[in-house]
DNA sequence: AGCACGCCGACT
DNA sequence: GTCGGCGTGCTC
């Protein structure tokens, strides 16, 4: 006879703890699914050892007994010890984190095959002898994956230096050591082409693939190939993290900066530190990738935390581009109001002279930003985020970019009947009109996701034949596009981006820049990018200009030191909400006053625990949104979120709460 | 979260 | 008398 600690599978938080069952069966062992009854409930419900024992411990009752236990769903103490530590790290329930370990199971619905979803083009064994630094690289790598140490490494290279040929040679080398690699991109777009890289390499069938695109049934199909051990290789979006792997040799994170690895779901978990985790308990080498690392990434590749891999040379020793910074305040000064600098107009229509292509880049949709009342200034928001909406020429019509809903542009404004309604604010919509009105002769597409919903192909297409000479458009034209007739990126306004008030602005912006230039002179000719910018002075913007990544780097670490920003530490982000204003302002002040006495009472600085303010995003169905941000410090994360936790305990206690608490550890935004 | 228990008012 | 409303409390 067997005894087991077991989590019982339920939405509530008050159960959110170990329960004692007998069971009859030896063979349990800890990560199994099993089916107990629990409490009056009359039905079976699902559970997962977390603990299998020869006593029952503490306390002689009468236990219930095991009465199933599931044989095709398994985890092992590996990925459970992954969900206690996630219980902890972003205060979820033990559940959540198994949850994400586990196949949705329920209605399986068949879908098609994944192998025939994607045409694989066997690119052929096409294989390239690697440049110094790759092998550099490779060696590093390999060797700690020879000796299983969960060594971490960042590998840092400049856009064409061959990243992931890096990568494929690391899985190979894993899979000779008789291991196994988890590969992750940063959105299921991605994954295609990374797919498609390594089946040409390692075989299709070798490789099984996770994103949250999946069917049920596909993607229990791909979870049992992978938990069965019949593929060495996982690749997949954010959610692969959590790939049912044993024997893992190695977890690959390519642009690693990218904010999709940060997850927006309860548990809002950061992807690199999950594998960083997964690594340490089984020995995995990690592997993170990019050109532009986020700068606490950096910061622990400096602190040799990371051991940093440098590519710097790019195939062909293309040369970087040339940069020139245009001041927009002197565009409007000496009377230009359009959206494209004089400069960007006159070297545009040298490269078309060429008979070069350009691409616009600007991350903003729509074609206003903002529609505001000339006489009350009041500036029209969706009634149910709270957020300003965009003004789309296409639709002729308003749309909120964060839910989706639309109304009609109001003839008067709701607040005071004035008629003076002003529209400001450029995005690409008008930036694509503006560009055909400056070039009529020469054929122009817009691609963002508007456009890219309805036909992506075809603009892509007419793109790479050459039809289409000016692409403007969103995030989506800066990202993986690779054509050889560009030579000139125009950067409308990178401002748009830097002026979000968020510490990790520049950041971005920095990382923009670079991407959308990087679009620029990839064929023979040398590539020219034009900057637009209001804030020429700016860092970031100087920087990025100078394709400086060490420079940019410099500055905001000491900004971030100065700040208490991550990686000095992490952000603790508590939300509040309430449908009543007065309940959220008092609770909110609770809270704060407690937090800070929690953490003075542990010999903590309570100034670490900023005051309320109210939120940006209002859902309305929320009602209003306050947040507090506390300030960790390095080093002392158990006392804080031991703090916030003691704080939601208690608050569960006490019955008629009309209030809601979110805890994000450094939220995506802050 | 379920689910049952229990205490109170309305209707057969 | 007893049916059913939901407030309260527990789940190995």
């Amino acid at each position: 006879m067997k005894y087991v600690d077991l989590v019982i599978d339920n939405k509530s938080k008050a159960t959110d703890r170990f329960y004692t069952y007998r069971c009859g069966s030896d063979c349990v062992s800890v990560g199994q699914k099993v089916y107990v009854y629990f409490g009056k409930g009359k039905a079976l419900r699902e559970a997962y050892v977390f603990r299998v024992k020869d006593e029952p411990g503490t306390g002689s009752r009468d236990l219930k007994e095991v009465e199933l236990i599931d044989e095709d769903i398994c985890l092992n103490s590996e990925m459970i010890k992954v969900a206690c530590w996630m219980r902890d790290r972003y205060l979820c329930r033990y559940i959540d984190g198994i949850k994400l370990f586990t196949p949705a199971t329920g209605t399986v619905k068949r879908g098609p095959r994944i192998g025939a979803l994607e045409e694989t083009e066997e690119t052929g064994k096409e294989v390239r002898i690697l440049t110094e630094e790759q092998k550099k690289a490779l060696d590093a790598v390999g060797r700690a994956i020879e000796k299983g140490d969960g060594k971490r490494f960042l590998l840092w290279g400049v856009t064409g230096s061959g990243k992931t040929e890096v990568y494929m040679r690391a899985v190979a080398k894993a899979l000779d050591k008789e291991k196994k690699a988890i590969v992750l991109v940063p959105e299921i777009a991605l994954a295609g082409q990374m797919i498609s890289r390594f089946a040409a390499r390692f075989g299709r069938e070798n490789i099984a693939v996770l994103h949250s695109g999946l069917t049920k049934a596909q993607r229990y199909e791909e979870w049992q190939k992978i938990r069965k051990g019949r593929v060495k290789i996982a690749i997949g979006a954010r959610s692969a993290v959590f790939a049912p792997m044993e024997d893992i040799g190695l977890i690959i994170i390519d642009e690693e900066h990218e904010s999709t690895y940060k997850s927006d779901m309860t548990p809002k978990y950061d992807t690199v530190e999950v594998a960083i985790k997964r690594c340490a308990l089984s020995g995995a080498v990690l592997l993170l990738g990019s050109a532009t690392p986020s700068v606490a990434t950096f910061y622990r590749s400096e602190k040799g935390i990371y051991e940093r891999l440098e590519l710097r040379k790019r195939y062909n020793d293309v040369e970087l581009p040339d940069v020139e910074i245009v001041d927009m305040k002197d565009e409007m000064k000496s009377g230009n109001m359009s959206p494209v600098s004089r400069r960007l107009y006159e070297a545009t229509g040298r490269e078309l002279a060429e008979g070069n292509q350009i691409i616009y880049f600007l991350n903003r949709r729509g074609y206003n930003t903002c529609v505001t009342c000339g006489n009350c200034g009041k500036v029209v928001k969706c009634p149910e985020c709270g957020i300003t909406m965009t003004y789309h020429k296409y639709i002729n019509g308003l749309e909120c970019h964060y839910c989706g809903y639309r109304e009609e542009v109001p003839k008067v404004c709701p607040g005071c009947g004035s008629s003076e309604m002003m529209m400001t604010g450029t995005g690409t919509e008008k930036i694509q009109e503006e560009v055909e009105r400056l070039f009529p002769l020469v054929e122009t597409a817009r691609l963002d996701l508007d456009t890219a919903k309805k036909k992506p192909e075809k603009i892509l297409k007419d793109f790479a034949s050459g039809k289409v000479r000016i692409l403007s458009g969103t995030q989506i034209v800066a990202k993986g596009l690779d054509y050889p007739h560009v030579t000139l990126t125009g950067i409308i306004s990178p401002d748009t981006t830097l002026n979000i008030p968020d510490y990790r602005s520049p950041e971005r912006t920095f990382q923009l820049i670079t991407q959308a230039a990087g679009r620029a002179g990839r064929g023979e000719k040398r590539g020219k990018v034009i900057i637009q910018t209001c804030d020429t002075e700016n860092y970031a913007i100087r920087a990025a200009a100078k394709q400086d990544y060490m420079e940019f780097y410099q500055k905001e670490i000491r900004f971030r030191e100065l700040m208490g920003y991550p990686p000095f530490g992490d952000l603790i982000q508590v939300v509040l909400s309430s449908s009543d204003e007065n309940i959220l302002g008092e609770m909110a002040a609770v809270w704060c006053a407690e937090l800070k006495d929690l953490l003075a009472g542990g010999g903590q600085d309570p100034g670490r625990v900023l005051d309320p303010v109210d939120m940006v995003y209002v859902r309305k169905k929320e009602g209003c949104r306050k947040q507090i941000l506390i300030k960790c410090p390095q080093g002392q994360r158990g006392i804080y979120m031991g703090a916030v936790k003691a704080l939601m305990d208690r608050g569960r206690e006490s019955r008629e709460k009309r209030y809601t608490v979110l805890v994000d550890v450094n939220p995506y935004r802050a």
